[in-house]
RNA sequence: GCUGGGUUCGUAUAACGGUUAGUACUCAAGAUUCUCAAUCUUGCAAUAGGAGUUCGAUUCUCCUACCCAGUACCA
């Protein structure tokens, strides 16, 4: 999620300015490589509707719209392998880097030593002239060990007792002394590989990014980030850095991570994930999530338009989002504002469209929908006057499209439609004991008994919802029997619950024949 | 610990230094209805604490508290 949301702000912000929107794929760590991440994300911001103008698209392929001067390509770091180690001993002969032999077991050592004693090792000014590198060691050594050994790395040599000015588009000014920052490596040679931090500085340059939208985990690494471009003598062309607040947990202890699965009662991700490990996470498409709500809510998590509009469709997101709106604090997650904003989507969805995603849900339930009335006629189904075939499960397009008008008000996912209809589509089984002891009662039932027969034999008027519901009621008020009592009980009767739809509106979809056949099977339980 | 960032109803948030501190979600009550849902109305509920600047501070400054991040040959 948190990472879709910083996606989703990079794309809004190109978009609104007229930019290009770059995916770039950092797979710089071999270690943390995971079988099917890269085309998990693609797939992910395609379903939001975050499509690339540049890098990797939808379907995995390269699209590439770079001037020719500037070839963008490769968008994967792994593929650019080759560009980062120019860079990283260019920062060494200018004397920005030095190379360090420390293997990790050293460091380790002195990391556990340093903890002993209540401290933490930080590889810096302070600690590099007693470490092994090429500041310590004679320029023979260091070219011997650079020949013959493959575990070292390049690290920045961050300079002393300066301060770094930075401005966050976000956050504003920040000051942070550099005696309190560490010398990062930058490039491993034993996989060839830069780190992230001398990855991203040399691709944003050389992909001229001028906007760099990220989370706040990154604020920390600004200064060096800045230092680099300044020893690159990129800072000309540096981009404009934006540091997001993070997604936190609902309990507001850390920001939400991967891991987190659905332990929280909520998907975490975007799209269905399982890890290696065979362990499922849940996502919000397979949730029943409309893409558009899902981003909707993503966006609103620490950022406002500043009025009390809370819809915006994506077009509507580019044109009202801005930097200067998003809020600086951490935002904790509301599932149950994110089911309130599925709700508003669906009702806002058309009835075709409700009922061409209702339709698969139907027939995985074992029901036959189909488009063309007469041809299922002659295959032997059996309509009633609104294209139902109760006993055989068959029912028309228009069926179900005039039972999603219906409910689609009492939903928030699609998926709700099997629950709240289940009674439209297949007759009830059983008739819930509280209700039918409350009215199913002797009396209620000859009343209801007798207002089945006058509905669906003496009346006469259209066989629609208004109609049936003002005949009905003037039938029992005229009587003198308990409406509440009468109605729920009908309702009982043909749902087999004494709460759910309207009973004009349950009759008029059910049709005369099946009303009465209802009735009876509820009089024979009695 | 250190460095950086943050703190308005339970949650998300609004408020040129001047408002009865607004809105949405949740919750509660009422209206409506044959029930439920929906809808409508109403309600509950917040400026972390302390100094300072100012005629006046949610807003600016400082201190404290708490929260978050970073502190990897991860991103």
């Amino acid at each position: 999620m948190g990472g879709v949301r910083t996606a989703l702000y990079n794309y809004l912000y190109a978009k609104q300015h007229g930019g290009d929107f770059i995916i770039r794929i950092e797979d710089t760590d071999s270690h943390r490589f995971v079988p099917g991440a890269e085309e998990y994300i693609i797939e992910a911001l395609n379903w939001c509707g975050i499509i690339p103008d540049e890098g990797v698209d939808s379907n995995g392929k390269v699209v590439e719209t770079p001037s020719e001067r500037h070839p963008h390509a490769p968008y994967r770091q792994s593929q650019r392998k080759g560009i980062y180690r120019e860079y990283a001993e260019l920062l060494v002969r200018e004397g920005y880097a030095y190379y360090a032999f420390d293997s990790s077991a050293e460091l380790e050592a002195r990391r556990t030593a340093a903890e002993a004693v209540k401290e933490t090792f930080i590889y810096n000014q302070a600690t590099r002239m007693t470490m092994r590198n090429s500041l310590t060691l004679s320029q023979e050594e260091t070219t011997r060990l650079l020949e013959t050994t493959t575990d070292w790395t390049v690290r920045f040599k961050m300079p002393e007792h300066q301060v770094v000015a930075m401005d966050d588009l976000i956050r504003g000014h920040i000051e942070v002394n550099t005696d309190t920052l560490d010398d990062k490596v930058l490039w491993k040679r034993a996989d060839e590989l830069p780190t992230y931090h001398l990855a991203n500085i040399v691709d944003d340059h050389l992909m001229e990014i001028t906007e760099v939208i990220r989370g706040e985990e990154w604020l920390p690494s600004l200064p060096l980030h800045y230092m680099l471009y300044k020893a690159f003598g990129w800072e000309d062309t540096m981009p404009r850095f934006a540091h997001l607040s993070l997604l936190l947990k609902p309990d507001g202890k850390g920001k939400l991570s991967k891991r987190d699965g659905d332990k929280l009662g909520f998907p975490v991700f975007p799209l269905r994930w399982t890890s290696k490990d065979g362990e499922v996470s849940r996502g919000y498409r397979e949730d029943g999530y409309f893409p558009e709500a899902f981003v909707n809510l993503l966006a609103f998590l620490g950022w406002n338009p500043g009025d009390d509009r809370e819809i915006f469709s994506m077009d509507e997101l580019v044109e009202a989002f801005s930097l200067e709106r998003i809020v600086k604090s951490g935002a904790r997650f509301n599932p149950d504002k994110a089911k309130w904003y599925n709700k508003e989507y669906l009702r806002r969805k058309s009835d075709d469209q409700l009922t061409d995603l209702f339709i698969p849900l139907l027939e995985a339930d074992g029901m036959q929908i189909v488009d063309c009335p007469v041809c299922a006629i002659t295959a032997g189904a059996e309509f009633n006057e609104t294209g139902a075939d109760f006993a055989n499960h068959i029912y028309t397009r228009d069926y179900v499209r005039s039972i999603v008008s219906l409910i689609k008000e009492r939903a928030t996912f699609v998926a709700d439609f099997r629950d709240i209809a289940s009674y439209l589509f297949v007759r009830p089984e059983n008739y819930v004991e509280k209700d039918r002891n409350k009215f199913g009662t002797p009396e209620n039932v000859a009343y209801a008994q007798e207002a089945v027969q006058y509905i669906t034999g003496a009346f006469d008027g259209p066989f629609d919802k208004e109609h049936l519901e003002t005949a009905l009621e003037e039938y029992i008020r005229s009587r003198e029997w308990p409406m509440g009592k009468v109605m729920n009980c009908l309702r009982l009767a043909l749902s087999g619950s004494g709460s759910g739809l309207g009973i004009a509106d349950i009759i008029w979809r059910l049709g005369r024949k099946e009303v009465r056949a209802r009735f009876d099977e509820f009089m024979k339980t009695l």
